[in-house]
DNA sequence: CAAATAGTGTCTTTTAGACACTATTCG
DNA sequence: CGAATAGTGTCTAAAAGACACTATTTG
């Protein structure tokens, strides 16, 4: 046991709970970015929970979506610490706030009681403990790695046309961007798996991968 | 007190023990981008402290700078936290990295075990705790942050001539910068004082603020 | 055939980089 | 004067944006 010059150990000291709370990111079919919320006593807010003895962050982040939402194989990634005192009124808290992002088909909100939200929606202003903070700067994030490459986070599951891609893109920066220039800062990174598109109206597309 | 439904309080969980950490910035005159190292029993490291009761992180990093190093008013900020189990010998520690720069004008290094070393030093790649990668994820904030604005840590603490502030540039980003660029990318964004510099070799150049 | 989409080419504008030239000061 | 630095102009190359045109599919 290490014993400090005044010979108290580290568990004489004062010590906060830390929790860990998860912006989980998701672009729905034909939807806006949006972002999962779950329902507690005091209201929707976003999925968390507190660190258990030795455990990783990250850790404890899987643990919390796989209850809330089953789903699993996310890589979660720290945004900030947020340590107010007072914040939290069960005591002292400090909460490290996580972003990530998920395909929506693999979350399961049919018998949870959680929902997705469009992260522009004016609801999500008014949240407690920080979270509207917390979504702002994951939506920041995920902006900032999709700028130029094709799909950091994995939400395409399979192969993909170029209008695919751009349609995803969108929804992520929440603009319309321009076709000529996301062809050309997107084509040089993918590979074509030399099958076509099939089914829809117009020109069969080539379908392309990554990585 | 608030209690959960097994009628348990938070104080009735384990909570881990948590640091700060903090990479110090600085320039010193003529001298290439360095980080503050303090002496304790078991070598050279950061400077840090454990965060006291209900205290804000940041204030945890200024008191620790304030005692380690004689330097006040500074503005640190979150870099990550490092949450292995078992990274700390005297238990379970989160220690939360955080960066800051600073004048090198303003350090006290001469009665304190402390001094500073270069960033590209390969002592620095055995640091303990993670040390070494702390202070990696410092040096690229500040140069992100000194990428397109002339002084956003406010190394210069008085008017500079453009010479001056293209210097500072290049020791922060530990490379040279091509001078018409440079100027090109700093002058809209500076005022002139309508003082010009002295002393120096060469044409007197304008000495210019920002903000 | 009309609408929709894919694929490609080209022109213009903007930006970044390289370089050249003149101006002013110190020693 | 010569070396050093400041200040400015200009040419070129690269990148971004806008637009036009052809090709191929569905209904």
């Amino acid at each position: 046991m290490y014993r400090d010059s005044s010979g108290k150990t580290l568990e004489d000291y004062p010590r906060p709970s830390v929790a860990v709370d998860t912006a989980v990111l998701t672009v729905p079919p034909d939807e806006a970015l949006s972002v999962l919320l779950v329902h507690n006593k005091e209201g929707w807010r976003l999925p968390g929970t507190f660190l258990h003895e030795n455990e990783r962050l990250a850790d404890a982040v899987l643990r919390s979506l796989r209850q809330k939402a089953g789903v699993t194989g996310l890589a979660p990634r720290q945004l900030k610490v947020f340590d107010e005192p007072g914040r939290d009124d069960r005591g002292w808290v400090l909460s490290v706030a996580h972003v990530d992002a998920v395909p929506a088909s693999r979350l399961d909100l049919t018998e949870s009681d959680a929902r997705l939200v469009p992260v522009d929606a004016d609801e999500l202003r008014g949240l407690p403990y920080g979270h509207g903070e917390i979504i702002e700067a994951a939506v920041a994030a995920l902006r900032a790695s999709y700028e130029e490459h094709p799909d950091p986070a994995r939400l395409l599951q399979r192969p993909f046309t170029l209008r695919e891609l751009r349609k995803l893109h969108e929804a992520v920066a929440g603009q319309p961007l321009a076709r000529d220039t996301f062809r050309r800062l997107m084509e040089p990174q993918l590979s074509a798996t030399g099958q076509m598109s099939t089914g829809r109206v117009g020109k069969p597309a080539r379908l392309f991968w990554h990585e």
